[in-house]
DNA sequence: GATGAATGAGTCTTCATTCAT
DNA sequence: CATGAATGAAGACTCATTCAT
C-alpha cells in the first residue's frame, strides 16, 4: 500500500513492492494474483473506510429530531476528513476508474453501499415529512458524487479553496436541496 | 485524437499514431516533442470545447430577467450533453488529472475560466438581489464540480441512472442552493 | 504420469504433480531427485510395456512353422496398437529424446532389448534358411524404427492414414522384405 | 539459426539470437513476431531442402528406364544425408512436432509435397507395370516416413549402426516393397 | 517423514525515442 | 522536411527447488 500511495499503481514494480515487504518477488505471487489484484484489495479496503464512515454518519437515531440540517453539515464534514487517509491511494482510485471494468466494479459496489444507506435515510425523512424532494434515489446519487468529487479534489488536486468552505458550501446547498425552508430566519 | 479516445493513452502507440496520421514515427516527434506533448495539446482542445459551451450559457443577456431557474436548468443540460464529444478524451482526462501537474495545470486554467464566468454571472445576480448565497466563490466552485462529476460519470461510467433525472435533480439542487424561494408554489 | 501424459513435461509444474498425487511438493522431492526423474522414471515403464508386447510376440514357438507371415503382419497390428496407451507420454519421448541424453540412454536400453530380440528371431529364422537378407543387425535396427516412426506418427499425429491400412502396408514391405518370395501366387 | 541449431530452442534466448545477429533484442522483434515465429521461419527452409532434394531425385527422367532399383538406391542415399545439414535444427523439429500444432502443419506442409511427388512417381511406374502395390498412397506414407526417422535417428542420435549399411538395408526393404522380383538371381 | 511457504534467477516482450539517410 | 529501422532499458511473471518447522 505505501509504495502505491507513494509512486502510483504503474510506477511501482513488483519488485519493489517485495522488497518493501522483505520478501521475494515470487512470494508476491503466492498472495496475490496479479500486479492488480494487489491494488484490487487494497482499494476494497480503503473505500470501504470512506464508506462505513458515511454509513455509521447517516444513523438517524443519531440525528436530532427537529433539525436534521447539523447531522448533515456533520456528515459532509466527516466525509470531506475521511478522504485524508492515503491520499496516494484514492488517486489511483480515480485514475483507473473509468479504464478497468473490474476496478470501478469494485468501487461501485462500494458506493453503492453508501447510495443505499442515503436512500434509506431520505426514505425515513420523507415518511416524516421532512423532504421536499421526491426522486430520492436519483438524489442520493448527485448527492453522493458531488461530496466525493469535491473533497477528492480537495484533498488530491490543489485547487485553491479552503476546506472549511467548501464544507460549509456543500452542507448549504444539500440541506436546502433536501429541506424544506425553515419558517423564517435565513441562513447565513 | 482517435486513437486516443478509442484506447486510451498508455494503451495507443506513437507507431499507431503515426499510421492513423498517414506520416512516420519520427514525423510525430517533429510537431511534438512527446507523446504525452500530444495529448495535452488535444485535452486542451476538448475541454476547451465543453468550457465555450459554459461560458456562452452563462451570458446574463441571454437569461429572463424575472426568473433565472429556466436558464440554470438549460446550462446543466447543455453541460451534461456536451459531455459525449469524445468521451474517451475525457476518461484520459480523468485518469491523468491527479497524476500528471502539468496536465492538471492546463486542465484546471480552462476549468478556472469557467469557475470565473460562474462568478461574474453570480456577482451580478447577486447585485441584482437575486441571490442567497454569500460565498460566490465558494459556490462556484462547488458547483462547477457537482455537474462536473456527475455528468462525466453518468457519460463515461454505467452508472444506472437516467440522465434526465440527473439534470432534473441537480438543477433543482443549484435553484434552490442560489435562489430564494419563490413566495408560493413548491417545486415539482 | 497422468499430469505429463496430459499436458507435457514442460507445461506440467511439480505443484500440480503433487496436488494430483495428494502430498506436498517437498514430499515429490523425497521420492525423485528432481522433475526430470519422475519423467525418466515414467518412460522407463511405459516403454517396457510396448517392448514387451513385442518380445513377447517375437516369441518363435508361437509362431507357425510353415509361414512367418501371419506372425509379422499379427506383430505389426500389436506394436501398432500397444502405443495407444499414454499417448501423451510418448509424445513427450520424442520431444526429449534428441534433447537429453540420459533420456535417450534409457530409451535406447530399451530399444535395444527389442531389437535384440528380434536379431535373436532373425537369427533363428535364418538358420532355418527362411530369410533372403544378410544384415541381420541392421535389419532389425531399419524395420524397428520404420514400424516405431509410422505407428508414433499415428497415434500422435493427425496424419489422414487409416492405422489398418499402414498395418497392412508396413507388413507387407516387412515380409517383402525379410522372406523369400513363395513360389507362386503374389500377395494382394 | 546458428543459436537455435547449438543450444535448441528452449535453451536459446532472444537476447543471445539479438547479439549473435549484432543487432538490438528490440530489432529481432522488428523482423518476427515471436521468438516461435523465427524458428518456424527456418524451420520452413530447412525441411525445405530436404524436400527439395528428394522432389528432385524424383524425377522419373533421371531413372533408367530397365531397372529403377539403383534410382531407389541412390535416392535414399541422397535423403540420408541431406539430413546433415544443421542437424540441430532437425533435432528442434522432432522436439516441437508433436508439441505445437501450427509447427506440425507447416512440417506436413512439406511432406505432403514430398509424399505427392513419391505418389505420383509410384502412379506412373505403376502404369508401366513396374509396381507390384497398390494402396500407392500409403506405401509412400510408410516409405517415406520410414525413412525419415531412420536417417533423423542416424544424424542425430548415437545409434551404433554404420549410415551405409543403413542405406542399404533400407532401400533394399523398399525395392523388394515395390517391384517385382527380378526373373533370376537373389539379391545380396 | 511430511509440509508448503519462500526463494529469486531468468525470460520474453514492449515501445518511446533517436538519428542517419 | 520526412522517414522508419534500430535501440535497449524496463518490468511482470514463472516455477524448480529448498529447508525450517
Amino acid at each position: 500500500m505505501a509504495c502505491f500511495d507513494e509512486k502510483g499503481f504503474d510506477e511501482t514494480t513488483t519488485a519493489e513492492i517485495a522488497k518493501r515487504a522483505g520478501i521475494a518477488v515470487g512470494s508476491v505471487y503466492d498472495y496475490f494474483h496479479d500486479k492488480r489484484a494487489i491494488l484490487l484489495e487494497i482499494l476494497r479496503g480503503t473505500v470501504e473506510v470512506v464508506a462505513d464512515t458515511v454509513v455509521a454518519g447517516l444513523d438517524l437515531s443519531r440525528w436530532e429530531d427537529d433539525d436534521p440540517r447539523p447531522a448533515v453539515r456533520n456528515l459532509v464534514h466527516l466525509v470531506f476528513h475521511s478522504r485524508d487517509v492515503n491520499p496516494g491511494i484514492q488517486r489511483i482510485l480515480w485514475e483507473r476508474f473509468f479504464k478497468d471494468p473490474e476496478f470501478r466494479a469494485a468501487t461501485e459496489a462500494i458506493e453503492h453501499r453508501v447510495m443505499g444507506a442515503i436512500v434509506a435515510t431520505l426514505d425515513e425523512l420523507k415518511a416524516r415529512g421532512r423532504l421536499r424532494i421526491d426522486d430520492v434515489e436519483t438524489a442520493a446519487y448527485v448527492i453522493h458524487l458531488s461530496i466525493e468529487w469535491v473533497s477528492s479534489r480537495l484533498v488530491l488536486g490543489d485547487d485553491p479553496v479552503s476546506l472549511d468552505a467548501a464544507v460549509d458550501t456543500a452542507s448549504d446547498m444539500i440541506e436546502r436541496f433536501l429541506f424544506p425552508e425553515p419558517d423564517s430566519g435565513e441562513r447565513r
